[in-house]
RNA sequence: GCCCCCAUUGUCUAGUGGCCCAGGACGCGGCCCUCUCAAGGCCGAAACACGAGUUCGAACCUCGUUGGGGGCACCA
């Protein structure tokens, strides 16, 4: 079942790296929901923790959603009506709302030193408790604490959760959880500089939003109990929740560490939307894969483009289980789309990758060459090894593989000069017209396919694997071509 | 240590009590096609973590065990 309503959905990334998978589908998943809702996907940068932040973080991470096709109806870049969409630019509104807390006692003042704080932990985890705050500052008369700060002392904000009971708390994709309310700390909701935490920000935030769907990160599963104990505090509506399971490292076993990350790229692959486009991988691809990690359609369809996900996915078919990351698949997935891809749209997708390599990009020879190198490029930067050789001036053939199999170099050269005699003669090198005295050349010579057309491989593209000969020799040229062969029976009679 | 989440082939998954001695996809092996390499087609090997229950009947429900993951911050 899809969604019927239109939604108002977020996502609420914090700039602290590099943009990364599972921030990609989360981002996506949202995105999806509310273009086929008819709803809108804000972009909020969730940036209140100052340490953490890293210059430039931000940037990476609107490129990278654009670049996988991602857009947002508001957002901190296109404005919208409940902005401003960096949270460390609603600060006041966050203190009006702690405040609010306070006066309602759902929350109260800390003057505890984070020393303290750290000595009162120590003590419990000596004494195999759980670590917590002891509620020191809870127990103070709220008038006293009012005049110490007042006072000007400094203090956090603590949220109050209730001493007795449990909290039930609803996600979509796992039903109910129920928490003993003394297993829930009292967080701190503001710090001492005045600046809220997630918890108290992202409530908010979701509230004053009007999100319906909070659809995020499963490391928020166990803060999940505090988030909806804060939202029943100020007597608001519950958005529906999803805790989308992450990501696993290729075998399976535990998450992505930073030498798995290293070890990924050393493979050609990375964890990191940007890196993927440098690799080659378009975003149709990206997409695709990454919408089916942890989410399916049926039991036999797996091609499909935005607006097929647009219009088939649902929240309802999500898996709660972790999923590792298949880099393999991305590369079907990649081929898959990249042939899926107009002559035209392909051609202009590969030029980058050439001039990265080093090859002058000739349009009009890329556009003829596109039906033969198409199905044999998994990322676009293979188009260098692949097709490198229709843009060079000349090739470096390997001498040995020049050689054909079970004949002298001399014996080679022979069928080098004759092939040359073959298709001298012609108007042009079309296919049509060079491979029939080819072949008839080879019967009657008993020679093998393989045997010649390895040679002349080898002679006109350089490669030992290249696209299909007479194709490629029609792109190539007459001229270009016979140069190469009379560079190739050069070579062979000087072995 | 405590709390929470998760558990079908190597991996992504279908499966919501009989349709399943488990289906699809990637990868892997083989064959076909073929001038090489791909792409494509066909075939194959490969899984319900374990143990108790409930039931006429369990991959599916319950409990336990084991394994994996996340959290226990004035991080998000």
């Amino acid at each position: 079942m899809n969604q019927q309503n239109p939604v108002r959905v977020r996502f609420a990334p914090s700039p602290t790296g590099h943009t990364h998978l599972g921030s990609g589908r989360t981002a996506l998943y949202n995105y999806l929901i509310a273009q086929q809702t008819g709803g809108k996907f804000i972009l909020r940068i969730e940036d209140t923790d100052r340490k953490r932040y890293v210059p430039g973080a931000e940037k990476e991470l609107i490129n990278s959603l654009h670049w996988l096709g991602i857009d947002w109806d508001e957002g901190p870049d296109v404005g919208g009506p409940s902005g401003p969409y960096y949270q460390t630019q609603r600060k006041e509104i966050y203190l009006e709302y702690a405040h609010q807390l306070v006066e309602s006692g759902h929350a109260y003042y800390c003057f505890c030193t984070p020393e303290r704080v750290e000595q009162v932990r120590k003590e419990q985890i000596s004494r195999k408790e759980n670590t917590h705050y002891d509620g020191l500052c809870r127990r103070l008369d709220p008038s006293e604490a009012e005049a110490r700060v007042a006072n000007g002392e400094r203090h956090v904000i603590r949220f109050k959760v209730p001493e007795i009971g449990s909290v039930t708390v609803h996600d979509l994709l796992r039903g109910d959880m129920t928490v003993d309310a003394s297993a829930i700390d009292d967080h701190v909701i503001v710090r001492s500089d005045g600046l809220a935490l997630y918890h108290l920000a992202a409530m908010v935030d979701d509230h004053l939003m009007g999100i319906t769907h909070v659809i995020r990160g499963d490391d928020w599963i166990s803060t999940f109990p505090l988030h909806v104990l804060i939202i029943h505090a100020f007597g608001w509506w519950e958005p529906q929740w999803v805790h989308l399971s992450v990501f696993l490292k290729p075998t399976g076993k535990g998450k992505m560490s930073k030498r798995d990350t290293s070890q990924a790229m050393k493979d050609g692959y990375s964890i990191f939307i940007k890196d993927l486009e440098e690799l080659g991988y378009i975003p149709e691809g990206v997409v695709n894969w990454m919408a089916l990690m942890g989410w399916s359609y049926d039991d036999h369809t797996e091609f499909f483009t935005m607006q097929d996900l647009i219009e088939i996915f649902s929240l309802e078919h999500l898996n709660p289980s972790p999923a590792a990351i298949n880099f393999t698949k991305l590369d079907y997935f990649n081929g898959l789309h990249i042939r899926n891809l107009s002559r035209k749209d392909l051609a202009s997708r590969l030029a980058p990758y050439m001039v990265n390599g080093g090859l002058k990009v000739n349009e009009d020879i890329l556009y003829q060459a596109i039906p033969i190198i198409r199905e044999r490029l998994v990322t676009l930067d293979d188009v260098i090894p692949v097709a490198g050789f229709f843009f060079k001036e000349n090739v470096s053939p390997d001498p040995d593989r020049l050689i054909a199999a079970g004949l002298t170099s001399a014996e080679s050269a022979d069928i080098a000069r004759k092939v040359y005699h073959i298709l001298a003669p012609l108007p042009l090198m079309s296919k049509d017209l060079a491979e029939p005295p080819i072949r008839n050349f080879m019967a009657e010579s008993d020679l093998k396919a393989g045997q010649v057309f390895g040679l002349l491989r080898e002679a006109v593209t350089g490669q030992k694997d290249s696209p299909p000969l007479f194709e490629s020799m029609e792109i190539i040229g007459k001229d270009k071509v016979l140069e190469r062969i009379q560079f190739a029976i050069n070579i062979l009679e000087q072995m």
